[in-house]
Parts: C-alpha cells; structure tokens; sequence
DNA sequence: CTTATATTTGCCAATATTTGACAAGTCAAT
DNA sequence: ATTGACTTGTCAAATATTGGCAAATATAAG
C-alpha cells in the first residue's frame, strides 16, 4: 500500500469506466503523470482535489484526508518516534482548533 | 507556538549556558541560521538532531520526535479534515510497525 | 504475428522550494 | 557611544519537484 490517495482515486477512476487518457487533460495534465499519481510516484496538487473529486463523483473531503494522511505518512514512515510524533502533533492540532 | 523543536533547543541551550555563537559552528552553521532554526523559520536537518542532542546534552530521541511533529504540523494545520486524516496516517503506521 | 489501445517507465529540462552566506538591524548592558 | 547577543532581510546557490515527451510494456483483437 503505497498511496491510499492513488488507489482510492484509481479505484474510482474504473467504476466510472474512465480512461486516464480522458481525465488526465482535465487536470491539464497528460496520462504519463496521472499514472504516476495513482501509483503513488508523484502528487496531486493539493487545489487539484476538489476538481478530481467531482470528476470522480467522490466526496472532495476524502480525499482530501487519503492525500494529507499521505503526506504524514511520508514524514514519519521510517522513523521509530512515529507514533510520538504523531501523537504530539495532535495535540497541538486539538488545541489550535479549540482556539477558534 | 510556532516550533515545537525550536522552543525545546532553545531552552536546552539557554539551560546549558552556550551561545548561538557557540552552538553554530559545531553545526557548521552561522549563528543567523541557528537562530531561525530555534524560532521555526527554518528546520534543522534531519540528520544532525543527533549531533544538536549531544551538544546539549538531551534525548535525541526527544528532539526527533519534537522534529518530526512539527513537520507534521506543517501539513495539516490548516487542513480541515486533519484530524481524521492523522486517523488514517496512524493506521497505516500501525500495519507496517505489524508487520516488523 | 501485427495492430490498436491503455498504461507505465525513464529521462531531462523547466520550475519551485529550501538553504547558505553575508550585511545590516535591534536590543540590552555598560 | 561601544560591545555582545541575537534577529532580520536579501539573494544567489543548491536541492527537490514537476511537466512533457518518447519509448517500453501489457493486453486484447484480428
């Protein structure tokens, strides 16, 4: 399981019975890149989100949260205070969104 | 609270009596890049949190795991669905660590 | 076996981001 | 006013990421 957000988004891609040659120009980009992203090997643009999703029928905050649960994973996959780390990380999340 | 990390190493060296300008230099460092580092404008790199540890005589695992949750921090703090994608990051974690 | 279509891979130039180095700045103590 | 510690701004250099293309692979059909 490389990327969650590639697979979700693969997934999604072939029930809607589409080709990466027919979404990948409306993400302007071309089939070789879009491969790469569902494999995991490059990244969306994170403001390229809300328009996979409604090209793929999908909710815009799922994938949103495989795309950023990505990114952390790609932070602490190797390291053994990944779960401290993360564990602080929260922590300061929670408080920050107590401020508001 | 900007920088977790930066705080901690500011502290320890403030604890221990020593000087930007004494600390930089055994980072190969000047004391400016030293001083972002220690107010989270910039990220020391990864591979010298041992070295810092036992310059000031703390827990490298401690300062890597303050390391790594502000990286962490940097992706999500402003994403929405951080909390649930600090979920699935976590899972993912769990399964490889499993898998060891 | 040849063709056609879909996807993948490798490469490298273009672009973007981060860093290193230095100069000039603030601040506090004297 | 001078000194010492730290901070800030700038910018070129170093790194990292991306875009785009061509070639490779895979699968199915004729």
């Amino acid at each position: 399981m490389n990327s969650q957000f590639g697979e979700k988004i693969r997934t999604l891609r072939e029930k809607q019975h589409l080709y990466l040659r027919q979404v990948a120009p409306l993400l302007e980009m071309d089939t070789a890149q879009l491969s790469k992203i569902e494999k995991g090997l490059r990244q969306l643009k994170r403001e390229q989100i809300p328009i996979l999703a409604e090209i793929l029928k999908a909710s815009s905050d799922e994938l949103m949260t495989l795309w950023l649960a990505d990114q952390i994973y790609e932070v602490v996959k190797d390291e053994k205070m990944a779960n401290q780390a993360m564990q602080v990380a929260e922590k300061k999340i929670n408080l920050k969104q107590r401020k508001k």
